[in-house]
DNA sequence: AATGAATGAGACTTCATTCAT
DNA sequence: CATGAATGAAGTCTCATTCAT
């Protein structure tokens, strides 16, 4: 009749030396939440995502949920909150205190991007928002504030600087820096939604590096000195 | 037209003799209710759309819907059906007949995109497959066979030409249309989704003036002949 | 796509001597209309059965419906009303004006059952109303008004009348008639419901040969004279 | 009628400590959904019975009635599976094991009917089969491979040995049945349906020894010895 | 007389949230 | 802390009935 809790842990070593005793990894549970709900929402959407399958992809129960979160909704505003700090923080880091030149920032950038980008977690948080926007707007008001917000102007900075040293072209740096972004994101764009990737893999690698040509050189072949 | 003769016809006579209660056999229906859902599938999301707002908004009741289609995922496939004609027609007419320099094609390319992608409802239909790819995978499936794998080759094949014909430098084609439109794509999205505009307005014009300058002579310096 | 009023006329007369030439066989709409029903009612029950089911079965439209019947109950009302006529006559006049013994009295109603009740739309009524009792109690008041009350008398009269003369041993006469009605009740509810029909099919003169020979004789072997 | 005791507890303390606001995890739920679904789906019929007056009869909510059964025709079937397991049963241990003589088999037969078919519950399956059967013929199939399928050959068999050993006159053990079990079953169908009880009550105890003694004499005076 | 588009109440079913245990 | 039975609002879809044509 008693509640037999040992039952799964093998007889010979019935208490291993550094299971707390009666502590179910507790702290780690909201997060182990925002993971299965971040996993649902992808592949359904926040609608048609019930609490119930987020509580039994986490391994627990329907209620248990609303033990760390409010409601459904709180969990989405929790994911986006989770994912916002470290994206800025790398952001910052990465080029607020790079010292090289505007080129080699963006080769810096791109390494980081081609390293990053291709983990299904880091996609995850912005292709949510870019779904839900329509439902929850405050979603990508936060998310443009805390993340983009902070990530462009230093972005366009580079340029600027870039344009100002005559490490680069006199160009709109504003605009400029939707040329030199642009072509990565239509390139995960078209290989997450429509499953479009080039012939022999995403090679976000590659595309990179045909990026960067076309960035040094231009598309357009210029008259060549005979 | 003809059936809004009566708006203004005053209270005292609640129904004036000719004032149709129900407007009948309108063949357009079925348009409008897509129109409806096209605008608030957009708005909130398949899944947060209810019928009846649908209903409302395309001026008929709930019941009518189900005149036209037989549920409200049948809703969303005619929208996504609907859109892919014109857009593959246009594409195809656009550059599969044009015999100018290739450089000259992507300059048409470009001003009809500048043109056409201000238009709310020409984006609407990719914006929402975006979004419910999760929930629905065949519609993206759907949209990339009738749509991209038509429109997507021949822009490639231009790129080849190019690069055959030494009009642009040696690039991968596959991997420099993703450069070549890109950029629209990006500033498309920042716009749609995050409010980000450029200082003085969406500026689609600007960007791609931009961006040609960008793809004519890169972005980098080259050493100046002293 | 035509009306093809005269579907069911003979080639060799095309245009019957008093057929309108404009008029659709008018009059027997409302009974087109409950032939359609009464099958479609059998079928899938009242409630599961739509107007507009019936309206295509009678070969017209969903309105037509609602000029010869304010409402889909009333469609039944009349389909019980139409049938407890005939019904009541048939039974009045075969017995009630009989002369010949009572034994001979149910040799001729057991006849007339055989032939009759071999007949899908014969039982169809009783059939209908024993569905739909629960839901139109009153449907059952008035068949049991019009046909139960007129012709169980009737019967249990013959049985009192035979008893008095001897032909019959001394039984309760209301309870003798479910011993004389009550197989052949059986049988054709075995075979409608379950699809319980002896080897060999329904073999309705069988079982009433059967069961007179049980009448006759009883079930039980009475002791015989060595 | 148990549980509302609370309705007149002053506003002061809305909620009093031991009121239950949910019945808790009776293992009793299906049963009494099945129960209350059996009594409404008599009085009004299937499609006519909405799930929430099941739920409400039950004592519980509209939903908590798709805990336990998925959909409202799972209902239906569920109710005649669990009254078939006890009918068969029933059938099987009377007559199956018994080793009177046929006579005596059909007595204990019409006594067990008489006290059991009294009993409202009892009926209301297959009477309930008889109503559906149109819109889910699986129903009947079902019961009558359950059901009918072992009750009928054993009664067969009863009258095929009283045949044999001479119990019996020389009958058609199929038909016999009819004749034998009929009566009983128009007894009931004039009750139920159209209200028909013999003066002085529903008497199924005379019904069935009226019915004995025109098994064991006839119903026919036969000549009697001057 | 006849049509069938249109309506809208109402059905079944789902699921976020609560709470006794 | 944790569970999951229970609730009930809300959504999709059906269909009896109406009415302009």
């Amino acid at each position: 009749m008693a509640f037999d809790d040992d039952r799964s842990v093998p007889a010979t070593e019935l208490r291993p030396r550094h299971a707390p005793k009666f502590r179910r990894r507790a702290e780690a549970r909201p997060d182990e939440v925002l993971d299965a709900a971040l996993d649902l929402f992808m592949e359904k959407g926040f609608s048609a995502t019930r609490v119930e399958d987020i509580a039994r992809r986490a391994g627990l129960s329907k209620g248990a949920v609303y033990l760390y979160f409010p409601s459904k909704e709180a969990i989405l505003e929790a994911l986006v909150k989770r994912a916002i700090v470290p994206i800025a923080q790398t952001a910052a880091a990465a080029l607020g205190s790079f010292s090289g030149s505007p080129r080699d920032a963006f080769m810096m950038l791109f390494r980081l991007m081609s390293e990053r980008l291709g983990e299904p977690r880091v996609l995850a948080v912005p292709k949510l928002i870019i779904r839900e926007v329509g439902a929850f707007p405050d979603l990508a008001i936060m998310y443009r504030r805390e993340v983009i917000d902070r990530a462009l102007p230093i972005l366009i900075g580079v340029v600027r600087r870039g344009v100002e040293s005559g490490a680069f072209r006199p160009v709109d740096p504003e605009l400029a820096v939707r040329s030199i972004l642009g072509p990565i994101g239509l390139h995960l764009l078209m290989a997450e939604i429509f499953g479009l990737v080039p012939a022999g893999g995403l090679n976000l690698k590659g595309l990179i590096e045909s990026h960067i040509d076309i960035l040094e050189n231009g598309l357009i072949q210029k008259e060549q000195p005979a």
